[in-house]
DNA sequence: TCTGGGGTCCTCAAACTC
DNA sequence: TCTGGAGTTTGAGGACCC
């Protein structure tokens, strides 16, 4: 999802590029779920084929997920706001997302990924890279394996997926792009500039919308355009490591393997609030309750955090961070919740507010911290609370142990409901 | 048009350490 | 004892991705 509709055109998916292209030197495979969470919606609803659906954007502040690709004719996209996306498609369908589902589904397409090769990349929920270099004795080229883990989604799943093969990460997800939807691309190796080069500069990974626009006021349009500029220049207008990172990519090199665990940096929690607010009580229940659910998802995966950062977005929609590193890192819901209020406390902005959020950073695996209360602070009690806590939401679900601030209350305020608060 | 929520990575400045 | 410089850590912000 995502970029897909500005990197069109310029490339001849039957002939040069298309699923029968010499893939000698090709082992990367990038596949991408079309329109992933309409198409899951669009599975265990079959009434809703061939319709715009929508899924996201129902809240008066939300955005779209995802798409169908009937929505997109009417040039509705992801992360367009709700309202525009009605306006443009008033006829569509519009889903609030069901991430269980989409989390089952990606867990089975993902499956069958390991059948294949136990080096798979997770991306996000919907795509992933595979490294298929060992797989040519059992189930051919990467060619061939990518056809068969089409047609095994499909038959399987009841869904597609477009896919890129290339020599590199990089170029195997430009392909799988350019393929959508429904689609097999074959990038050969030999023929990799000849693809990448009439590109448009957002095509390369890194290239949002301020850079393309700051490369548009060098002249800089192409992926050729790029390789043709001096890396000092290229340095000087973006940054050093920017600058030969899209250098880099436009002649086609991207060393990095494909890895299949990844290590959390980072965890956390937002929400926006329906209306700006600038009540306290309501600031710090939403703060407790983020701060909740952040330290349940570190105890979760077993991961303390030594940094925590709150996140304040104002109504004009203005964007600070702060943040605090502690003397030991912690999965302690009160200790979270009391950095982060402290944080926020000494901000005290006096404007409306439109989101806030935690984050705990400086991640390290809870077994080998050290775990020390704070002076004066009975830490090893909030812990065990919150062990406890744990042990109820997971025998009686989530709404099984509240905290007393966090129940219903009678005044209006803002409407966010983070899940899973702490203690 | 009016901008979610989950993240990663990079840059820069200031503070700190050696 | 003071000072300068280099390297590291921390904090803040921004761009980007899905």
């Amino acid at each position: 999802m995502g970029r897909s509709q500005l990197q069109r055109g310029g490339v001849d998916r039957g002939g040069r590029f298309g699923p029968d292209a010499d893939d000698t030197g090709c082992a990367v495979l990038h596949v991408d779920m079309d329109a992933f969470f309409a198409s899951v919606e669009v599975r265990r609803r079959p009434e809703l084929r061939g319709k715009p659906v929508i899924v996201g954007g129902v809240g008066p502040r939300g955005v779209v997920s995802a798409a169908s690709y009937q929505a997109r004719e009417y040039g509705v996209h992801s992360a367009m706001p709700g309202a525009r996306a009605r306006r443009l498609c008033p006829h569509a369908v519009f889903l609030p997302p069901d991430f269980a589902a989409y989390s089952e589904a990606s867990r089975a397409v993902m499956s069958i990924f390991h059948d294949v090769t136990p080096l798979v990349e997770p991306l996000s929920l919907d795509e992933a890279f595979l490294d298929v270099a060992g797989c040519r004795r059992r189930l051919g080229s990467a060619g061939q394996v990518a056809k068969l883990i089409r047609r095994r989604i499909a038959d399987e799943q009841g869904l597609t997926a477009s896919v890129g093969v290339a020599a590199t990460k990089f170029v195997a997800k430009l392909a799988s792009t350019q393929a959508k939807p429904d689609g097999l691309a074959v990038v050969p190796a030999a023929e990799t500039l000849d693809f990448l080069h009439p590109l448009p500069v957002s095509a390369l990974w890194g290239v949002g919308e301020r850079t393309a626009e700051t490369l548009r006021r060098l002249g800089l349009r192409t992926v050729a355009d790029i390789a043709h500029t001096p890396v000092t220049s290229l340095r000087s207008a973006l940054g050093n490591a920017a600058g030969s990172h899209v250098h880099e990519l436009s002649w086609g090199r991207d060393p990095r393997r494909v890895t299949p665990e990844a290590v959390d940096k980072s965890i956390g929690a937002e929400t926006t609030f329906d209306v700006d607010i600038d009540d306290s009580a309501t600031l710090r229940t939403t703060m407790l309750a983020l701060a909740g659910k952040t330290a349940a998802r570190l105890r979760r995966v077993g991961l303390v955090g030594r940094t925590v950062v709150i996140k304040v977005r104002f109504a004009d929609f203005r964007t600070v961070t702060r943040s605090r590193t502690l003397a030991s890192p912690t999965d302690v819901t009160r200790e979270v919740f009391d950095t982060a209020w402290a944080l926020y406390e000494a901000l005290r902005p006096g404007e409306r507010i439109r989101l806030i959020g935690v984050r705990a950073e400086n991640l390290l695996p809870a077994g080998q911290a050290s775990l020390q209360p704070q002076l004066g602070a009975p830490e090893q009690g909030w812990r065990e609370a919150d062990r406890a806590a744990d042990a109820a939401r997971a025998r009686f679900g989530s709404a099984a142990v509240t905290p007393a601030s966090l129940l219903p209350q009678t005044d209006g305020g803002g409407s966010a409901a983070p899940g899973e608060p702490g203690d």
